[in-house]
RNA sequence: GGGCGAUUAGCUCAGUUGGCUAGAGCGUCUCGUUGACGUCGAGAAGGCCACAGGUUCGAGUCCUGUAUCGCCCACCA
């Protein structure tokens, strides 16, 4: 038709060209901070989310755009709707994580953290974390993402430092924070405690090591053990009292074999009779339950091992056991199996599977360790008459927060029951330092922000400082409102909190959702979120998990450089659902690419083709477009408003390409008028929550912002309208597809050539809408004319197709087959015969008319109907043949 | 040992409270394309919805069991 040469507007869409400068012109109009957004007064409602806070490690990985993919497409729905949409950024110290890393970079230039010191150590780590603060800030922003970045947080800040301070001291002095000696998670690689949910389980391959003790006037002991090196720890053996083998025995001393130390023989229930031989020795410096074994038996603990879990010097010596001084604890186990055996006490070695605790961060196996702690305790009870542990389960059993998806709700309410007190000291450098001091003389502990001059009990002037750092997690507990100003009473806490959404992975449920319901709930007294939504991992095409070790990282600033943001947003949002993994490859993100180009290429077409629109005449094409526009606003809305992005991004899919793009504009084509540009105007701003670039490029490329502050990104959104007969409307245009792709269809199946231009029959009784849109049946199915009229013969040397009230017919000369045409139509009869006898048995059943609902049995009687129309209809043709 | 999830076209997945002659995208095959787009268009092939029972007028959808895969939790020496 009468297409303009278009010549300013590329035939391709260049993300690389455009996205830099709209984040810059977002940036600029200040929209991203819910202040300074348009319509202050009519934006009632807020909307607030809290970016979970990237570990300051350094890069970005495809999982972390994964999520400001989702949040990004919530915020921009919340602010377009009308809110105050608020969306904090910020990064997390990440102790553990953080120093390791430093320190593993200090190691390459054969430096240790001791050799630097703790102060120039943790000038380093500042150094570093500034810089891959920095990586990190321009890595969201190449997403597109739409954070506040005036209100950008990172958990070591003053004021964040500040939120965690006085929750630990008010803790404290609730009874809730205690120091405590007990056994622990400790990792010696890392030389720190760690929380029990820290520690990963792994089943490894390992022995069982059959061994004996001598008992004094005769006799030995049986027994096995995983970690023979223990035994230099040994206090006790213990039996079952009820156990006949042993009764005798019990009261009795063992000299245990490399040490010569004597250990008594007691009886305790504990022990099952049934389970090996049923001896225990017990080792309380080295095991959790054998340290509350010898709690209860009053035994010693002996703590063999060294922070580094080598075997400790003094330890040894003082214990008798030097020969073993300074070894590691693997070398420890060889030396002293080999001992054993020398010495006639190893019985046998078996292999054996056992699970072997790993510490998460650095996954060196976890050795428990005695020593002195700070906890919180979960169990307390306090105001209300309830613990930390009750208020978070009430919290979500009560619907105060929602969990997404609701399965998850099992997983937590079981783990939350199970909860132990939370460790929360870490012998770590780079963290929040414990706000406690000692006294040197009396030691007394004094928790409080400042150094006291001296101490509150003997007024000694010899004060200690804490050299504990706190868990990260008890921090980034703190997040949702710490963010917000907490412990000030801030206009924004009182605006934004409990946020609306926690968006975040299903893997830290346990570390970071769980903890920050404990923390706001006791420091707020109220949920930090509304909504926790959980999204899984991004794996490879064929489910691997990502890995550099592998090779198989899909790298988001790489493939967004390549296919653009918005694309490699739309790869991680269809396909995705909560709580489950998604398979990930470059092609699905070239797929996308290749639908924004088609969104391009749409607007470019509406842009430059699009006809004025008469609103009084229009026509059944217009009045479809629109009528299926209005159900995909309804629907998406809806989706938005679920965070069911996936569903979002298939309809708007859909609607773009097949019916906008393979249907109306190629309709629109032939007429005088269309509604293209109102068409195109809606689809932006459905589209702009998941492709935020290219809609607000489109939208001034397209003459739609009308003055610099007019940008997409505040474009209100679209109400959903009264669309009468939206249905029949519907009908209406499904009549002219149909004759379209009838065409089309014999065409293929005859081998018509597509430049032929052949003139078809057309009969309905629907001739008047037919003939309406007779244009763009020609225009579409390739024709030159078309006759079409409610009835008449069948013409000569054609070929026909039937479908529900429409017959057509083309015109194939010398390629009409009869044979090939009988057979064709036969088996569309058999087909229709089949498919009749199934609607027959269903009428035909007594219950299926009695039971099922009207409605039901309606739609089935239409059917049969219609069903009975076009085998007449075949037959008929069967019979003139 | 306990819990959870998955199993639908070659691949990735949709399938809302049970009404489906089971859909989409990618891939495959055939054909086409000088005005929006080859990052494109038209058409086609391809599925006893893991298996076995049950509930129901009706089951991909609900219940029970089985199998395979995956994940999480758990201190048994």
């Amino acid at each position: 038709m009468n297409t303009k040469n278009p010549k300013n507007i590329p035939t391709v869409y260049e993300p690389k060209k455009v996205e830099d400068k709209i984040y810059k012109i977002w940036e600029k109009s200040g929209y991203f901070n819910p202040d300074k957004l348009p319509n202050k007064k009519t934006r009632k409602k807020s909307f607030s989310i809290m970016m979970p806070p990237p570990n300051a490690t350094g890069v970005l990985h495809i999982g972390h755009t994964l999520m400001l993919a989702i949040q990004d497409a919530e915020v921009r729905f919340h602010r377009m709707r009308g809110e105050k949409a608020l969306w904090i950024p910020g990064t997390d110290h990440a102790s553990i994580a953080t120093q390791n890393v430093v320190e593993k970079l200090l190691l390459k230039e054969g430096k240790t953290k001791e050799d630097l010191g703790r102060k120039a150590f943790l000038k380093e780590v500042d150094k570093f974390v500034k810089n891959s603060k920095n990586t990190i800030k321009t890595q969201i922003k190449k997403m597109g993402s739409s954070c506040d970045w005036s209100r950008e947080a990172y958990t070591l800040d003053k004021n964040l430092s500040e939120a965690v301070q006085t929750v630990f001291i008010k803790m404290y002095n609730d009874g809730l924070i205690y120091k405590g000696f007990r056994m622990v998670n400790w990792c010696p690689r890392c030389v720190s405690t760690l929380a029990d949910d820290e520690v990963n389980h792994k089943e490894k391959d390992g022995n069982l090591y059959y061994i004996k003790y001598p008992i004094k006037d005769g006799g030995f002991f049986f027994f096995f053990t995983t970690r023979p090196e223990t035994m230099l720890g040994d206090t006790a053996l213990v039996v079952n009292p009820k156990d006949e083998r042993y009764l005798d025995f019990i009261g009795r001393t063992s000299v245990m074999p490399l040490t010569q130390r004597e250990i008594p023989v007691l009886a305790d229930s504990y022990v099952e009779t049934g389970f090996g031989t049923g001896v225990l020795k017990v080792t309380p410096g080295h095991d959790f339950n054998d340290f509350n074994l010898g709690k209860k038996h009053k035994l010693d603990v002996i703590d063999i091992f060294d922070e580094r879990a080598k075997i400790d010097a003094k330890s040894a010596e003082y214990h008798n056991f030097k020969d073993y001084a300074g070894l590691d604890r693997f070398e420890a186990r060889k030396k002293i199996i080999n001992d054993l055996q020398k010495e006639g006490f190893l019985v046998k070695i078996e292999p054996h599977k056992h699970n072997v605790g790993h510490c998460y961060r650095c996954d060196s196996v976890m050795e428990p360790k005695v020593s002195s702690q700070w906890f919180v305790d979960v169990n307390k009870k306090i105001k209300g008459g309830r613990s930390l542990k009750q208020k978070a389960i009430e919290a979500v059993k009560s619907g105060k927060i929602e969990i997404i998806p609701k399965r998850f709700d099992k997983t937590y309410f079981h783990w939350m029951n199970n909860l132990n007190d939370w460790c929360i000291s870490r012998q770590i450098w780079f963290g929040h330092k414990i706000p406690a001091y000692y006294c040197g003389d009396c030691s007394e502990i004094m928790v409080q922000a400042k150094k006291p001059a001296h101490c509150k009990k003997c007024r000694s002037k010899k004060i200690r400082a804490e050299g504990d750092t706190l868990d990260t997690w008890f921090s980034s507990g703190l997040w949702t409102f710490s963010t917000l100003g907490w412990p000030k009473k801030t206009k924004d806490l009182k605006e934004f909190h409990p946020t609306s959404l926690m968006e975040t992975g299903y893997d830290i449920i346990f570390f970071w959702v769980a903890r920050m319901i404990i923390m706001s709930e006791y420091a707020l007294g109220e949920v930090p979120f509304k909504k926790v939504y959980l999204h899984g991992l991004v794996r490879d095409e064929k489910g691997v998990k990502m890995s550099k070790s592998i090779g198989n990282v899909i790298d988001p600033l790489v493939v967004s450089e390549k296919y653009g943001a918005d694309a490699t947003r739309l790869s991680l949002i269809i396909g995705n659902s909560p709580g489950n993994d998604l398979k990930l490859s470059e092609e699905k993100i070239a797929s996308f690419r290749n639908f924004s180009n088609k969104i391009w290429n749409v607007s470019r077409y509406a842009i430059l083709n699009s006809k004025p629109t008469n609103v009084k005449d229009l026509t059944i094409p217009d009045k479809w477009i629109l009528s299926k526009l209005n159900t995909l606003i309804k629907e998406i809305t809806a989706h938005y408003e679920k965070i069911e992005l996936s569903l979002a991004g298939e309809k708007l899919r859909e609607f773009i390409w097949s019916d906008l793009a393979d249907w109306y504009i190629e309709t629109a084509k032939t007429q005088k008028s269309d509604v293209l540009k109102d068409i195109l105007k809606n689809i932006l701003v459905l589209a702009h929550p998941l492709l935020p670039f290219l809609t607000e490029h489109i939208w001034e490329v397209a003459g739609f912002k009308k003055d610099p502050k007019n940008l997409l990104i505040v474009e209100s959104w679209p109400k959903e309208t009264n669309i009468k007969n939206g249905k029949s409307v519907e009908k209406d245009f499904a009549l002219i597809k149909d004759t379209i792709v009838a065409v089309r269809n014999l065409r293929a199946e005859y081998k018509v050539e597509p430049n032929k231009k052949i003139t078809a029959i057309i009969y309905s009784k629907e001739e008047k809408i037919l003939n309406s849109a007779k244009p763009a049946i020609l225009f579409l199915a390739g024709l030159s004319d078309a006759i079409i009229e409610k009835s008449g013969q069948k013409p000569e040397n054609s070929a026909e197709a039937i479908i529900k009230k429409i017959s057509v017919y083309i015109p194939i000369g010398d390629l009409m087959d009869k044979e090939k045409e009988l057979e064709r139509i036969r088996k569309e009869l058999a087909g229709a015969i089949e498919y009749r006898a199934v609607i027959q048995r269903k009428l035909e059943n007594e219950n299926f008319i009695k039971r099922a609902p009207e409605k039901i049995v309606n739609e089935e009687k239409k059917k049969l109907e219609e069903q009975n129309d076009l085998i007449k209809i075949l037959e008929e043709k069967l019979r003139l043949f």
